[in-house]
DNA sequence: GAATTCCAAACTGTATACAATCTTGAATGC
DNA sequence: GCATTCAAGATTGTATACAGTTTGGAATTC
């Protein structure tokens, strides 16, 4: 009977997955307003979770003129994919040194039992929650919750460089990448071997290559998106 | 004229210091009324602020039942500690490979400079700002702002468990630790010669280190603070 | 005396009003 | 034309009011 969820807490999920779902154009400017009758709750409750998305780098803040979504500029996926890369390959050492032995079966299982469900995968939006969940779970296997934490917040905000990528990679080749699951394969070989080294290297590879193509397919993406304002 | 500084961004400030330096107990409920009082602004901009620092993980929040000042467990410090390693490791890593030349001597000097303050520092304050500031200007190389922006919350964060840990150290031992300063130079010779084993061999050590000191700092210093509660 | 119920006070949640500031575009001068 | 000024409208900033919820303790029951 009682809620176990805030008006907050609802109207920053769904801010959420409008800055994910391209709903606000970078650099646009936010109008409260608008925005408080589209959710249906007043300026005060939007603007305290805009202020959270403010904190966690979703969004910009000018004072009296409000906020805005952030611009996608190349530096900035650079910094974003580095800061995965520092807080994944940490994750993965400290399970490398410490997770039980239960824990890592387990994610072997979870990764052998959706192997599947990746060849099959039409969706874009199932292979991202697919390619997601892998990293996530990963960083669970350090026990660290803030490093779960970063990776939450940089998953929230690279979710529609991905979602731009692998588009891409969809419409390009009609084969789609299986190289996922294979580099995904690898980390876990050598987090079965607790061979420190080898994981990470697989790891830091896996994440830098993905970079370098996500970068490339927003590039692209932008050139033929932002030719005029079509206002 | 114009003001530059919002009056939430003064509230969150203020707030952070607080938090920083003991005003609210762990697991502390904060009374928004009388807060809202004491800085002279109303519940509306302080909530933005409380909003904000929840995003950060300086506090917690329950709905109906307000934000709550985040209890210090030796779990929560090791996830801090670990993140930093993540971040700085990482970030040592990257200006290993590619910060210019003349940004490396510039920190160089820096730390030259700043060596007779670290030998003449007597309040913790100002030592605890000397060394954060070696660890920020460290990430600063790296050029990333993500990595940045995660260590400036990291280290308001372990702000108090360092002045926890330094206050022991002062208290115990009358010649204050060099150990600081000599593992800061271990690190900057790594960096220097663009050796990232070496450098980030040292650096990891030297956060390790502060970790199991500043863990049995707090747990020494919780045991005789929080006997009954005395209020 | 211990457990339970219930009520009043305290507190949080949010809509709203209004002041302060910015934006836009028309009017003006060069 | 082009730049400048100015005022009306739009938008943000925040105090306040009040509804909804929780809290703490007095009254009640066993």
């Amino acid at each position: 009977m009682a809620k176990r969820e805030s008006n907050v807490d609802r109207v920053y999920e769904a801010l959420r997955r409008m800055a994910a779902d391209f709903a606000f154009k970078p650099d646009q400017r936010i109008n409260e307003s608008a925005l408080s009758e589209v959710l249906g709750a007043s300026r005060t409750p939007l603007r305290e979770a805009l202020n959270r998305l403010v904190a966690e780098g979703f969004l910009t803040f000018q004072i009296n003129r409000g906020f805005f979504c952030r611009p996608l500029t190349p530096s900035y996926i650079l910094d974003l994919y580095e800061a995965r890369v520092a807080i994944e390959c940490e994750a993965l050492r400290i399970a490398c040194l410490r997770a039980p032995n239960a824990d890592i079966m387990a994610f072997s299982d979870y990764l052998d039992r959706l192997e599947p469900e990746y060849e099959s995968a039409t969706e874009l939006e199932e292979l991202l929650t697919l390619d997601e969940s892998f990293h996530s779970r990963l960083v669970q296997l350090s026990g660290n919750s803030e490093l779960q934490r970063m990776l939450k917040n940089l998953n929230g905000r690279i979710r529609y460089i991905r979602l731009i990528d692998l588009k891409r990679m969809r419409d390009q080749a009609e084969g789609r990448a299986p190289g996922d699951v294979s580099a995904h394969r690898q980390v876990l070989q050598g987090l079965e071997a607790r061979d420190v080294e080898a994981a990470t290297r697989a790891l830091r590879n896996h994440i830098e290559k993905r970079r370098e193509e996500a970068t490339e397919a927003v590039r692209i993406a932008f050139s033929q998106l932002y030719v005029p304002d079509e206002d």
